[in-house]
DNA sequence: ATGCACGTGGAAATCCTTTTCCGTCGCCCG
DNA sequence: CGGGCGACGGAAAAGGATTTCCACGTGCAT
């Protein structure tokens, strides 16, 4: 593929101001060899827990002390160049203020700080080209690892970049890692999305509700299509015809998808395949005066942060996110030390969260609600 | 002070498996520089658009063709130890699962990427030991820059450690930018905090109300002094009595200043110093069957997406989260090049949005509340 | 004709670490 | 006693770009 002149400025023309007096220079390696009176390649070999090359204890010490006196760091960006590789782990997502992906991050930060790696985000505000483009920079940075948090397209030309780019990291030897369900076979660490949304779907069921209407994801992104499979699947089994209007996970996606389903019936429950969904949902239904979960139900997927401060609270899946990234991570960790993993794919349980806003339908309805708190 | 250990891992051990066949060997400066039979020298500055140093323009056409033709990307590693910089900008927030940073992060790291550096985001989880463990890996890993997009403490030990790490960047030319108020007097770039409280304060004063209480963040953060301030001068101008909770800008906060804020009176208006807090107030003052904003107004500050999702929509203080971190991300890259800004703080504008939760005081809320869309 | 500046290009040093390849030394064994 | 082997340490190459000098040829002024 074609790669275009570099976008890249690294801002030269500064010089080193104020560096003059105070710059101590941080010490190199040659310092500490020097001060431990060995060779370089010593210096490196005791510094080094990896390396199997012998290296005699009291050498090592010797070593090891310098290294202490001159608080020495080894060079980040001439260890890189050499090993061709960066202690960094990149994490792409398609929104980073997206609540769910932002947990994702948050998780995914936290393990990966505690390993001593960095972790760079790239959000690619869904938008499949910037995707790309990122991924060509993280492969030319040598980035240890990429771990995709959310799912790919099943477009031809991205799945022909992308599955470039991941030939060219497993080439330098980096390692990938998907959080979402993705044509490519990756490594992967996945929610149980079919049994979530079975879960959700049956617990409407046996609410009584058997018009059951589902906002789904944008279609071509297999989270979707798991979600709407575990839905469908448990519709069936109840003998009830499955719904579902395409939407895009944002909120006011899920505002405009309520809007086209109440445009062609009035479901008394809707099943969103996510919060933001959901959330949209509810709006809607307030500014058409519609009460949840008295008029209709709705149910949500993901328990993103601060759901229980929305009213009324939704009921949704629990979904790992912060222990999903962190397990990216560790999963990435182990690719790249190259200690197998037994199953590809790793699915992580998620749960029903049964809140406020579902309820038995209809009639049973009004009872439940005079078992909330009263109005004064 | 004491730098230990790395706590870096290189992964090594890994040997390289697939390359063996596939691996086409990137080109590198050489080759482009032979194709175009030029030196090395010529063919990295023909394919610099900063350098200065004059090359033909016969030549430069040349050798670019060469590495167009080779699909030549230099090698950032290379490039990095050189110059010893590397072309990633870090940003620090308190935590990226909250909307406000969220946003800043999605800012700052389109418009750094439009320029071709990666953005790393550190995430301190408000954890000063946290977060200065991630400077310093900043600067050993020589991030061209940092940005603070949260606040710092005033404990002094932090603020020690933090000058030294903030010197030893400027030692390497790398620079810093701060987004939200603090005592280090580095360039920022800051909402006009001060302005945005008095603005819904006046607000509030105007639609009647006199008992105004603040939901304050935590102390010893500037951005909740400013707002503070804001509010105080408003409310004495005014001639009440300002009245302040402090809180720690969370949700669950929010929720827990408001019982104790109604647990010493009952204002008929609270301006929260953050929008999670103000909807944590929704939320308590819901679940107490107090309405919003027939029984009391709820303001919040910093206008997070979503809003327009919660009922009753909230009134806030709009600060342009994403534009701060473009900013910042602007400033950095002209502190970079050795640019000098005229003013070290640059202070961006706020505006009032008023919507649903606040409304005039007692009675006359009855007749506003007509206005809106009514229920079958 | 000499000197100087300028435009252009190249050789080599530099950034700092890792790794390959080799040398030495001591020791054991045939 | 020569040879082989294992443990240990070092010299030097590699990794790929940037940058500092320096050189050469022209054109212009002196």
């Amino acid at each position: 593929m074609a790669l275009r002149k570099s976008p890249a400025r690294t801002g030269k023309k500064r010089s080193g101001r104020r560096s003059a007096v105070t710059a101590v220079r941080m010490p190199v390696l040659s310092d500490v060899a020097r001060q431990a009176e060995v060779s370089l390649t010593t210096a490196s070999r005791a510094l080094d827990p990896d390396n199997d090359h012998p290296v005699h204890e009291r050498t090592r010490a010797r070593v090891q002390a310098a290294a202490q006196l001159l608080s020495y760091r080894p060079n980040p960006m001439a260890r890189a160049l050499r090993t061709r590789r960066v202690p960094t782990i990149a994490i792409v997502v398609h929104d980073v203020s997206d609540p769910y992906f932002a947990e994702v991050v948050r998780g995914a930060t936290a393990a990966a700080s505690a390993r001593g790696f960095l972790t760079v985000v790239c959000s690619s505000d869904r938008d499949p080209v910037t995707e790309l483009r990122y991924v060509e920079m993280l492969c030319l940075s040598r980035a240890s690892g990429v771990i995709f948090a959310g799912g790919g397209l099943e477009e031809a030309n991205y799945r022909r970049a992308m599955s470039g780019y991941a030939r060219s990291i497993a080439d330098y030897g980096g390692a990938i890692v998907a959080l979402a369900p993705r044509a490519e076979r990756w490594p992967a660490e996945l929610p149980d999305n079919r049994t979530g949304a079975r879960l959700v779907t049956e617990h409407l069921l046996s609410l009584g509700h058997v018009d059951i209407a589902m906002i789904g994801g944008p279609s071509g992104v297999r989270t979707s299509r798991e979600r709407e499979i575990g839905y469908s699947d448990a519709m069936r089994r109840a003998g009830c015809r499955p719904r579902i209007v395409a939407s895009d996970f944002t909120t006011a996606g899920g505002a405009r998808a309520t809007s086209a389903i109440l445009a062609r019936g009035s479901p008394t429950a809707i099943f969103a395949a996510s919060d933001s969904m959901a959330l949209g949902a509810l709006a809607q239904l307030r500014v058409r005066g519609i009460r949840v979960p008295e008029d209709i139900s709705v149910a949500g997927f993901d328990d993103v942060p601060g759901l229980e401060f929305v009213h009324p609270n939704l009921t949704t899946v629990h979904v790992p996110m912060a222990e999903l990234g962190a397990a990216g991570v560790a999963r990435l960790l182990n690719e790249l030390d190259g200690e197998p993993h037994s199953a590809r794919v790793q699915l992580h349980p998620v749960r029903l969260v049964v809140r406020e806003s579902t309820a038995p339908i209809a009639i049973p309805a009004r009872q439940r609600a005079a078992t909330e708190s009263g109005r004064p």
